[in-house]
DNA sequence: ATGCAGTTTGTTAGCGCTAACAATCTCCGT
DNA sequence: ACGGAGATTGTTAGCGCTAACAAACTGCAT
């Protein structure tokens, strides 16, 4: 580019510039962009319109470098691609802008306390100022409860008491319903296909579902486990088939659900007519399977606003108590659950 | 917290710290962390035993604000939500990781000009060195092409000729792939549910399928529309379900696949024996729809990885000229196509 | 021994901004 | 008309880092 006939540099205008042609001093420039009190209206709109005529932007750097805070906020999310943690994100970064930060991603492959520890120490190299968790695994909960970590921290995801703040479903709670749900329709018992056993989620749905067999005098039958995804509820659903006495299956997912329905039709068996099933999340699609599922629906999107609400809580305000925020869960009825067929 | 017994204040450590603990210059520091020539290895030694020792960590803000360069990258995105952007996010974050770039995110709620260009100012006001947009829709694209930005950018979607470098999936060769295949298997036509018709991948996917119809000699049928949804996919099932010619249905996504699948379900009409329906996308479920969709293939993460590396050449490289690369899509077979039953 | 090239370290000057304080300027009551 | 409280602006000093140059030190050929 070099420099052009009028001898102005291409440079990027800096404060100075606008001061210049504002003929004020740059302090007052920096003291119309931060809304400071005792300007004059006049010199204001000199400025602004300074501003204007060269498209300053105020340098971020510069500006954190003085200040300390870089208006940003990190997220560490584990595989973004699920539903669930995408929906988070989302909420997260939504939630973050109208609070007026910038949010910086990092997606894990693995929750192992190493690559947690990891990403919150790059994240805070970056210079954020307070980090969102995603963590759903015990191990990451209890690599963020570990953490050296000197940013403000909040988990979401399930969990019970860690020192750090934490936003979660009541998925014990939505697990005991649509198990009582069932046991209500007159189902001997109800079977369940958990999630990988190494995540909260999983362990949580999984005791709400047992507690409530229990409280109902029912027998606990043995628990089918997947890792979330449809082909594994396709193999579990495969394995269900095949016990002759079930009538009743609480999957803890969606994804696990919608493969779980196709290994019964490929078996024969006829939901609901011959087995109910329930999930749990309420993805968009539920409601279309076939046949359409009955489930548990969370709002991932909320969670992850009420996450950031902490933590922007902890930033600005004084000083917040660890908070246990929790959001409760839905069941919602649909076609794939029937009365027992056994009475 | 104060000031300790010791002395020693609690504030972060900076350059100047370790310098004294190592017994250098802070110059010497900042040689040995950008790793300089010219350090002699004990020096080296006696610094990185410093900075251990006081766990330091430079200061993005004041790195940036000199050398002018944030190591963030930015992205623009449209409802994180859908499993093709949280895929493309997915993949962006990663390759923009193992290429040293942090990257921030924006989602937006929708595709005009203005949030486009809302979007992109606000990332380059935080000083990002360069932006992808996830630019799915004409209107976005548009948007991107007359942005005022000095910011390297790269759009990654479908799309035709911008002035923008550009990274696509094969939408046209994908949608003549699915529709070629229905109409060799004797299907005197095939049926289409296009996506939204301001996204250009609704108009790629409905020109493959148109142009590939025409080739063939068969009838062009009114087209129907849905937003992706899976319900309006269910909406326009409903619909397609009652015109008494149709065989084959080709969708311009998996959701709205399922959607139809489950409104021919209730309308009685078998797939595939009576009607073929071909998805596309091929999101991890589809396997898993009643009956497995066949759809076409495309590598959400592999385009977000394309984009990033264009950027990355962009703003590292000499000058690259304006690419457009291609990601060729695949046809899935799966149980929910058959042969014509009108012979 | 002597000088010169190369290596290794230190010193200085900003990057562009805000905080803190200093200097003016207003306007009012007396 | 004069003092002072407030409003309005300007000046100075960094924030923590890297770039550019300067200084000191090494080794080796002479």
């Amino acid at each position: 580019m070099g420099t052009d006939s009028t001898g102005a540099d291409q440079r990027q205008p800096v404060m100075a510039d606008v001061a210049k042609l504002a003929g004020v001093s740059h302090q007052t420039v920096s003291r119309v962009l931060n809304g400071a009190p005792h300007v004059r209206p006049d010199t204001r709109d000199r400025v602004l319109a300074a501003i204007r005529e060269l498209d300053y932007r105020p340098n971020s750097a510069a500006r954190a470098l003085v200040t300390r805070r870089s208006q940003t906020l990190g997220v560490v999310s584990f595989d973004s691609t699920l539903y669930g943690p995408a929906s988070m994100l989302d909420g997260i970064e939504r939630a973050a802008r109208s609070a007026g930060y910038f949010v910086s991603v990092t997606s894990l492959r693995s929750l192992d306390g190493r690559s947690v520890q990891e990403a919150v120490d790059r994240l805070r190299d970056q210079g954020v100022e307070g980090v969102v968790v995603i963590a759903p695994q015990t191990s990451a909960v209890s690599a963020v409860s570990r953490l050296s970590s000197s940013v403000p921290l909040v988990a979401v995801g399930s969990g019970d008491q860690t020192r750090v703040p934490m936003v979660s479903v009541g998925n014990r709670y939505g697990a005991g319903e649509a198990t009582g749900y069932l046991l209500d329709l007159g189902h001997r018992t109800v079977h369940h296909l958990a999630g990988p056993a190494n995540w909260l989620e999983s362990q949580d749905r999984e005791e709400g579902w047992r507690l409530t067999l229990q409280a109902a005098g029912a027998p606990v039958p043995e628990v089918e486990r997947g890792d979330w995804s449809a082909r594994s509820g396709y193999q579990a659903g495969l394995r269900i088939a095949r016990l002759p006495d079930v009538t009743a299956v609480f999957c803890a997912n969606d994804h696990m659900a919608l493969g779980l329905l196709r290994a019964f039709h490929e078996a024969g068996r006829h939901v609901p007519q011959e087995i109910s099933v329930i999930g749990f999340d309420d993805i968009p699609e539920a409601a279309y399977f076939t046949p359409p599922l009955t489930t548990v629906r969370q709002d991932f999107g909320e969670l992850g606003r009420r996450a950031l609400e902490l933590l922007v809580g902890e930033l600005e305000g004084a000083v917040s108590p660890p908070a246990q925020v929790q959001v409760s869960p839905e069941l919602v009825l649909r076609r794939s659950v029937g009365p027992s067929a056994r009475r």
